[in-house]
DNA sequence: GCCGTTTTCGGCCCGACTGTTTTCAGTCG
């Protein structure tokens, strides 16, 4: 294969392309199942190639006859003709016209078919020149709008980012919501509230009587950088930084339904719609409506106990067969922050002593935590070691039978341990995916030891090969955010395959709750329930087998 | 282009907001 990997998400990009192409030529309904086809392909738990192999590729949901037929051509030859003919009929320049805000494919169409003007450097000559002017439809308002999306699509901060990074921020807002406006819930709905990876707005929700005075407090906070929009029951504003936050005031009556509609996903919601069209029923962001009847809304659970369904946690709200399961029964409990008993993978400060070591257990019995496992000893690739201090070792080892006990743990990476390099005696090992996982690193490595598999580096082996190792050595695998993050994609598959998981607490970091809590999202996206995280378990977890360490 | 415990054809979620509008089209989420 030359060049790139023709990765799942490129695959994915193809389709997309495919279909901001057919936007522009006025197609109906078929940019949005390329749409549909291009999410599903990037949230496939494997490479695309393999489920071609097994000619499974009109199972993956969105994927019928045609578009199977492009993929096969994709993974074929790395292109796919279809695309390359809708590129040699539409200038590059058109789709991204498309990309300004406010514009869309019909007016990109207009400017194309009917002015000439086929991309943003020809758009803004064509403003400068005046020869918008009198067109119908364009305004002097209008005109002027597009020319700040023309002068602004260099600095657009539309892209999706870690949600890590916008947990704070949002939380930030919820609270100054509660506390200085008059509302009485306040919520985040949007795919923050599903968990997701990345975030690309953030969509709140609050109940209130007095709808204005809520905007108007909103409107005045200081990281609100500009008020795009603002109408009688939403806002739109760009904070400091550029990300977009939606806000609406729904009534109390309508608040489940409404908190369930923009939480999402689309397809969730798309199937939902659909389901309850077929009992007679409609959906909306106000209600479950029987004609003019409105038989629920209030609360999610009754939104979708009057469709006939449990509750569905936010994470799982993807379309991935969670509504069959949801009609069937109760879905599973998935793990919370309370279930967690402990935490298999903690770093002290560099250079701590005594002191720190005080803290961290001062911390992990606030949790409330009874183990940690405490890196006492780092291998770097290279073979180095990096120890604590002796004093350290031994306040640690000084916790046993304590209510909170702290286990000394060895970091290195895949391969066999250096032996008699000074390192202290650990309980077990994390290991670090950061080096290839062949079978001749391996069959070395076959340590039972071995208790967690973390930090997925950067060139290092993917996630499929990283949970094949966890398998092979009894291993949990640790979920959760930053370089190298082993997303919810990768914990399902490590799930599926009956690898446990191991969800990190935080302890230690700085912001230990933004870790803890982006972590169990991406494990309650696996869909794992509290038996499926290693550190639930209250006493030390076993090793593979079903043996327990000596205690 | 996809999809089907009413369907292999005829559907495809639905409402808020804006601008240029005297009734609506386009965009967005």
């Amino acid at each position: 294969m030359g060049g790139t990997a023709r990765s799942n998400a490129e695959a994915a990009e193809q389709l997309r392309r495919i279909a901001d192409l057919l936007d522009v030529l006025g197609e109906r309904f078929k940019p949005e199942a390329y749409r549909r086809a291009a999410r599903s392909i990037e949230s496939l738990p494997e490479e695309l190639a393999r489920v071609a192999g097994r000619g499974e590729l009109e199972s993956i949901p969105g994927v019928g006859t045609a578009i199977a037929e492009k993929l096969r051509e994709y993974l074929a030859a790395g292109s796919i003709p279809y695309l390359a003919r809708l590129e040699t009929e539409v200038p590059a320049g058109v789709v991204e016209l498309v990309r300004l805000p406010g514009l869309g494919p019909k007016t990109a169409r207009r400017f194309w078919t009917e002015l000439g003007v086929d991309g943003p450097a020809e758009l803004e000559a064509a403003i400068t020149a005046g020869r918008l002017n009198g067109v119908k439809g364009f305004g002097d308002r209008k005109v002027e709008l597009l020319r700040t999306a023309l002068a602004t699509r260099a600095t657009a901060g539309g892209a999706r980012r870690p949600i890590e990074t916008v947990v704070p921020i949002a939380r930030g807002l919820v609270a100054a919501l509660r506390s200085g406006a008059p509302t009485e819930q306040v919520e985040i709905a949007g795919s923050y509230r599903r968990g997701r990876e990345t975030v690309g707005d953030l969509d709140l929700l609050v109940t209130s009587a007095q709808p204005e005075q809520v905007f108007d407090v909103f409107s005045a906070l200081p990281q609100i950088a500009e008020v795009k929009m603002r109408g009688g029951t939403k806002e739109t504003v760009l904070l400091q930084g550029g990300l977009q936050v939606d806000l609406r005031v729904v009534e109390p009556a309508a608040f489940g339904a409404a908190l369930q509609y923009f939480t999402g996903s689309k397809d969730h919601n798309v199937r939902l719609r659909s389901l309850a069209r077929d009992g007679g029923l409609k959906v909306n962001e106000y209600g479950v409506f029987r004609g003019e009847e409105r038989v629920a809304g209030a609360t999610e659970e009754e939104v979708y106990r009057s469709l006939g369904l449990h509750w569905i946690p936010p994470e799982l709200r993807e379309d991935r067969g969670e509504i069959d399961a949801a009609r069937a029964g109760p879905l599973p409990t998935l793990v919370a922050a309370t279930d967690l008993k402990g935490d298999l993978h903690a770093h002290l400060p560099a250079g701590a002593g005594a002191r720190e070591v005080e803290r961290l257990v001062a911390a992990a019995r606030a949790g409330p935590l009874t183990y940690v496992g405490v890196v006492v000893a780092e291998v770097a690739p290279d073979g180095t070691t990096t120890a604590v201090d002796p004093a350290v070792v031994r306040a640690i080892e000084g916790t046993r039978g304590e209510p909170v006990e702290l286990w000394p743990v060895v970091e290195s990476g895949p391969g066999p341990l250096p032996t008699g390099e000074g390192l202290p005696t650990a309980r077990y090992r994390v290991v670090r995916a950061d080096g290839p996982v062949s079978e001749n690193a391996r069959g070395p490595t076959r340590d039972p030891r071995i208790r967690v598999v973390a930090h997925r580096a950067d060139g290092g082996p993917d996630g499929a090969a990283w949970t094949d190792f966890a398998r092979s050595v009894g291993a949990a695998v640790e979920v959760g955010p930053g370089r190298g993050r082993v997303d919810s994609t990768v914990a399902r598959a490590a799930r599926e395959a009956g690898v446990s998981l191991a969800v990190p607490t935080g302890l230690g970091a700085g912001d230990d709750e933004v870790v803890r809590d982006v972590s169990l999202g991406f494990a309650r996206r696996a869909g794992a329930t509290p038996a499926e995280v290693a550190n639930t378990r209250v006493a030390d977890p076993p090793t593979r087998g079903g043996r327990r360490t000596p205690r």
